[in-house]
DNA sequence: ACGATCATTTAGTGGCACTACATCGTCCCT
DNA sequence: AGGGACGATGTAGTGCCACTAAATGATCGT
C-alpha cells in the first residue's frame, strides 16, 4: 500500500471508473487496473466492486480512500513545508556577536525587532580569534565578526556583508600629556605601555604595525580582551589601547585620539552561509543589521 | 519527494547518521546517500549538512523531517484504516427484508440493537421476485429473502443463514365450513378460490402443488403480494390463501390451519456477500437476526 | 443484435532503487 | 605524525516494478 495506490483509489471513489482515473493521472487503464489489483493483495476485504461496466469503491474502499486523503494532505503539506519554513517571516534567527559589536548591536536589532510578526532573534556573544569566526556559521545564522582591513579576507565558504569599517583610535586618560593634541602619530604612541588583546585577536596587528612604523618594538603590558575591562585598566593607568570609535560606549575618564599616519581600521562583517538566506527571517535581520550600522555610523561623527 | 525519501530524512533526524539509517532500513548506506541527494535536489536549500564525519540535518531538513512524520502518521492510519472500518462495532449495516419478514424482524432488530455501542442498522422493504434477492446483496449488508423448500437454492454468489422454516398455513375466515378442523388436506382446498401472490413470488409454486396433488387446477381468485391485504381479503370471504404461520400478525377475524399431505414451508434466509461479514457489525446483526429467529419460532406455538 | 464503452489480462520494456566496490574525508590512538 | 577505523559518497551493474500496447471479455445503448 503506497502513495500513488492511495491516489488512484481516492481518484476512483471521486471519478467512479478506471478509464477516467487513468485520463486523469495520465497513464492506461491498464496500469490503473493493475495498481489495484496489487493494492488489493494486501487488504483481505474487497476495496471495489464492477457496477455494470464500470468500478466503484466498496464501504471499506471508501473508508480506506478517506484515509488516502489524509495522506495526500499530509504529503502536499510536506512538499510546502520547506517554502513555509523559507517564507516564515517570524521565525527564528540565531545571531553571534564579539563583546563589542554585541554590545552596539543587539540593544538595535531587539528595538527594531520588538513588535510581533518579525523575526525571534536569539542572541551569544563569540568571541573567538579571527579563524573561529567563519566556523561560527555551521551553528548560528548571522555572525558578526571583525577583521582588520589589512588581514586576509573571509574564506569563500562563507557569505558577508560588511556592515562597518570602524576607525580605532587610540583610548588615554583625560589626563593624559598627549590627550591634548587633536590626532596621535605613530612616533608619539611607539614607546607608551599598551594594554593589547590576546595572541591571534585581530587588534593586535595594528599595535605591531604603529611600533613598526616607528622602528620600536611595542611595549605590550597587558593583555586584556574585553574592552570595557581595557576601558578601565586604561582609565586607572595602566597603559594605552586600541579602542573602537563607535561601538564603545565611551568612558567618562577616557579620550579617544585619531591615528594619523597608520590605516588603523577594522571591518565588522555579518557573516553567514549564503543558503542561509533564503529565509525570509534570516533576511529580514540582515536587513536590521544593516540599518543599525548606519545608525551607529551617524550617531559617532 | 515520496513517502521512502522522507522516511529516510525522519531517520536521520532522530538517527544521525546515515550508516545508523541504513542499519535500520536495512540497506546499504550508498542507497540512503543516493535518496538523499534525490530529495535534495527538488528542494532549493540544503536539508543536511556534514558534522564532523557524520551527516546531520539542517534548520530546514528538520521542518521537513516534522512534516515527513505527518506524512507516516497518515499512511499508518491508512494501514488500519480498514480494519478499523472492518472491526468498528457501531458502523451502520442495511438491512433489507421483504413484507412480512420485516413486519416481524425489524421491531425485534431495532430493539435489540436501540442502545448505544452497537451498530446501527438502516432498514428497507424490497419485496423483489425471488431470483431478484441475491441481486440486492449488492446494496444492503443483509437481504432477508423467503424461498420454498423445494425451489433451487440460492446461488454460491451469495453467502446464507436460514432463519427460519416456516410452515405455511391455509388462511380462512373463522367462519368458513373448514374452520372446524384442525387440518385441512389438498382435497379439501383443492376447489376453493385461492387469493395468490403474483407470478414469480414463491408462494404461488405451494398452490400449484397442492391443487396437483388433488388433481385439480388451481382457482386463481386473486393475485396479492401483500399478506395484510390478503389477510383483509380472506375475511372478507375473497377466497382462501396460504399464510405464514409465525411472521404474520393474527388477524382476528382469521384462522390458520396446518396442510397435511403437502410439505408447505417456506425457507427465511439472510442472505448477504460472505466478505461482508468481515465487519463486526454486520456479524452482530446476523447474530442478532437469529437470535430474533428463535424467539418469533418459539413465541409461535 | 450490433457497435461502443469499459475493465482486465498478457507480454514486453524502461526506469529506478538497490548492491558491491572503490574512494575520500575525518576521527582516534600511541 | 601517521596509520587504522569509521563514515559518507561516487560508480557500475542488476533486478524489480510500474508502465504501455494489444487482445479479450463484459456490459450498455439504440
Amino acid at each position: 500500500m503506497d502513495e500513488r495506490q492511495l491516489r488512484i483509489l481516492r481518484e476512483l471513489g471521486e471519478l467512479g471508473s478506471v478509464t477516467a482515473v487513468a485520463e486523469a493521472l495520465l497513464v492506461t487503464p491498464s496500469a490503473i487496473s493493475q495498481q489495484l489489483r496489487l493494492l488489493q493483495r494486501a487488504i483481505p476485504v474487497p476495496l471495489t466492486e464492477r457496477q455494470g461496466r464500470r468500478l466503484v469503491l466498496t464501504d471499506a474502499g471508501q473508508a480506506l480512500a478517506g484515509a488516502a486523503v489524509e495522506v495526500e494532505t499530509a504529503l502536499a503539506r510536506a512538499r510546502h513545508a520547506v517554502e513555509e519554513f523559507v517564507g516564515q517571516p517570524d521565525g527564528e534567527v540565531s545571531v553571534a556577536a564579539f563583546h563589542s559589536a554585541g554590545a552596539a548591536f543587539f540593544p538595535l536589532l531587539l528595538r527594531a525587532l520588538a513588535g510581533p510578526g518579525g523575526p525571534v532573534v536569539r542572541l551569544a556573544d563569540e568571541d573567538v580569534p579571527q579563524e573561529d569566526f567563519p566556523r561560527l556559521t555551521r551553528e548560528y545564522d548571522v555572525v558578526l565578526a571583525h577583521r582588520l582591513d589589512h588581514a586576509p579576507p573571509w574564506p569563500d565558504t562563507v557569505a558577508r556583508t560588511t556592515l562597518l569599517r570602524e576607525p580605532l583610535d587610540v583610548a588615554m586618560p583625560a589626563d593624559h600629556p598627549l590627550a591634548a593634541e587633536s590626532r596621535v602619530t605613530p612616533r608619539d604612541v611607539a614607546d607608551q605601555p599598551w594594554i593589547a588583546v590576546h595572541d591571534g585577536f585581530p587588534v593586535l596587528a595594528v599595535i605591531e604595525a604603529i611600533a613598526a612604523a616607528a622602528g620600536r618594538r611595542p611595549h605590550l603590558a597587558h593583555r586584556i580582551n574585553e574592552f570595557a575591562v581595557v576601558a578601565e585598566a586604561v582609565a586607572a593607568g595602566g597603559g594605552i589601547a586600541l579602542m573602537p570609535r563607535w561601538t564603545m560606549r565611551p568612558h567618562p575618564a577616557l579620550v579617544l585620539k585619531p591615528l594619523s599616519g597608520v590605516q588603523a581600521r577594522r571591518h565588522i562583517d555579518a557573516l553567514y552561509r549564503p543558503e542561509r538566506t533564503a529565509r525570509t527571517a534570516v533576511r529580514t535581520v540582515l536587513t536590521e543589521l544593516r540599518r543599525a550600522a548606519r545608525g551607529i555610523q551617524n550617531a559617532g561623527p
